[in-house]
DNA sequence: CTTATTCTTGACTAAAATAGTCGGGAATAC
DNA sequence: GTATTCCCGACTATTTTAGTCAAGAATAAG
């Protein structure tokens, strides 16, 4: 997992599908003009995103994408793995180029962080987000590392 | 904050300072040996550390870098904003650039989880590095979102 | 059937960030 | 003195990110 600005892009734009989609169709030029994002741009990610069934697309005129499935069921997680492909390859992954151990104890901190992240961003969906909850559910976990999301 | 690969540079030789860091300062030559990250590169990195105060340095022969406090005194967290000194803006970051709220609500979404993954970094020291546990003291909040960390 | 709309695809370019290089210094232990 | 090591700035290469362009295919609507 890889957290970059092209995943901000990914999210932004399909809540913006979520919030503006209803029965029609929204078409890509109508989401560049409102979060004001490059019409080529977004039609890379969205190949990505619907090559992941996020989305599902319409040609011709009134045509555009959809959600895939229900905002309360897509989680911005998948959103961000669909667009960034995260390879995220460290030096010492079986390897033995670690010497004394060191460079294998930090390449763990990094994935089991990275792991940790993946879990929190899968507990948000696109349904959490429109209704302005960070997250669903167990909003009394205050004590954990990781509390209510608070959305301003 | 920002998580690159940068930061895992810092912290892999920080770690491997706080390792092999007894009564002699470790030069950055022996640091590129071991952990495989050019020297010119870990100049750089060494410089802005030692800016922020994590290490001090003595130079000539013998000399090298020391941690300024001890392991359990430096946390992850402050390496990672040494090093990487996220500026992290957004498009709509007090701007009325945000049409309808969505924007605003992304900027949120990410602007708390960017705080809520500095907290967890906060909370991990280079001694819990070495000692190979990945969060010091309170071990057993095990139903938050992060929990303890594993090292593998 | 024609046309405008919209997705689909691939290749290309531009800008930024990251990683790494180089060369010349200054301090200092031996 | 001299070798070692930090110090510093400028420079280069590579990769990633962001954005452009052009051609084409599907299709709704007149």
């Amino acid at each position: 997992m890889k957290l970059t600005t092209r995943g901000r892009y990914a999210v932004t734009a399909m809540l913006d599908l979520a919030i503006n989609g209803g029965k029609r169709p929204v078409s890509l030029a109508d989401i560049s003009g409102r979060q004001e994002i490059s019409l080529s741009y977004l039609e890379q990610l969205f190949a990505k995103l619907r090559r992941e069934e996020l989305v599902t697309s319409a040609r011709g005129p009134g045509g555009g994408y959809r959600l895939a499935r229900s905002g309360a069921e897509i989680f911005v997680a998948e959103i961000i793995d669909a667009v960034d492909e995260s390879v995220d390859v460290t030096n010492c992954q079986g390897q033995g180029n670690c010497h004394h151990g060191e460079t294998c104890l930090t390449h763990h901190l990094w994935e089991d962080l990275s792991g940790q992240i993946h879990d929190f961003l899968s507990q948000i969906s696109l349904g959490d987000l429109m209704e302005g909850r960070g997250r669903r559910g167990k909003t009394h976990q205050s004590d954990g590392v990781l509390q209510t999301l608070s959305l301003r």
